[in-house]
DNA sequence: GGTATATTGTGACAATTTTCACAATTTAAA
DNA sequence: TTTAAATTGTGAAAATTGTCACAATATACC
């Protein structure tokens, strides 16, 4: 039960829901969701007991009452505050990245060794990485992104969970090796795009 | 036989095992892989034993040996040339990303709407999307980053594969509709800080 | 009101994926 | 040379995940 696949289809209805509510639909059934994210209707459903919607047989399901599960499970009530290390190209993108807001993820400081860059305005104060613990322990944040290069990832990743972090999504190409109590997402986006080519090579025709 | 997921453990092979490579190991042996990646030994074993990698029995697997074996899997002899769609954030860290060059994946364009990010010099030629036939025809691409806003994601989509695109690694929160031949992989990054987010307060003290 | 139709909800089943356990084999050491 | 130890390779079992099919039921229409 609650499997990460589980959740990640989760991930997947918000966003055509939202979609599609946008458009100005307020019902839906199940094989228009599966239709819009290719997730089968069947499993859908399935997927929505176990979220405790109901549909009404003939009805479908109603939007709001979707979302509003699926906001409640990922606790979208607070505010949830991130640190960000290393403010490359990705550290960069991540900071000006506006779709956080909408999910109520904040970015609240960014830390590099860079002197220039912590003198340098961006939308987010930068520090050095010795004022981790006190800005983690002040804004009380849970979770980091890793955004430096591959060699210090470690020793960043190391530095932050002895500051209290416990979940890093990591986008250094490096698996980073941490405690159980720690949750970690790598985003490999060199893996990503050699899958793509990958795949792309072998479909038919 | 070779799922999605068999092909992502094996890049995870490669990171791992390019890394122990550097610390001067020639070989390994699968708990040692595992122990590196989080994935069992077994399963590392299994894996290797469908790719046609040979251990020996107490003598384990040759680095190199599981390395070309890799590399050859994804057809890295040939380079990968790529087009990307929004020279936003996203997009333009995607171009400044220097890893991609180890992986022969190379960007040969970019395209977006404004004129100002054409004339600007950036590590890689910007075109209007109107140039897309061309250049993809001209480079031979068949692989596409998406990185332009959600509202005209489906619309370069459409383009891109109209030009004969049939990969793509799509950064806007959108589900893409895409023909059964077009392989596409989406990067949610708020959907996966989220996922972060919700197991780091999870997970159990 | 009655009947046909559409859709949910779910138990049984199928498929896939992973783990387990151990025989086979190699190497090292005694 | 024999024995002990370590590690691969793999068939069988277990676990997980997803699909199928259909009963239950609500709705719309005649």
């Amino acid at each position: 039960m609650e499997s990460t696949a589980y959740t990640k289809r989760l991930l997947t209805y918000r966003l055509s829901l939202s979609h599609l509510k946008e458009v100005g639909l307020t019902d839906v059934f199940s094989y228009l969701i599966a239709g819009e994210t290719g997730i089968s209707a069947a499993l859908v459903r399935k997927d929505l007991a176990q979220l405790k919607v109901k549909g009404k047989r003939r009805g479908g399901y109603e939007i709001d009452v979707i979302l509003d599960a699926i906001n409640n499970y990922f606790g979208d009530n607070t505010i949830n505050r991130v640190v960000l290390a290393g403010m490359g190209n990705i550290g960069r993108a991540i900071v000006n990245y506006k779709n956080f807001e909408n999910r109520r993820i904040k970015i609240v400081a960014a830390f590099d060794l860079d002197p220039a860059k912590q003198r340098k305005k961006y939308d987010v104060p930068v520090y050095p990485m010795e004022k981790c613990p006190d800005i983690v322990d002040k804004y009380r944040v849970n979770v980091a992104v890793i955004a430096v290069p591959a060699f210090s990832a470690q020793t960043v990743c190391d530095r932050l969970i002895q500051c209290g972090i416990r979940g890093i999504m990591n986008f250094a190409p490096v698996n980073l090796k941490v405690p159980d109590h720690v949750y970690i997402s790598n985003v490999r986006l060199c893996d990503e795009l050699q899958q793509v080519i990958y795949h792309s090579t072998k479909t038919n025709q």
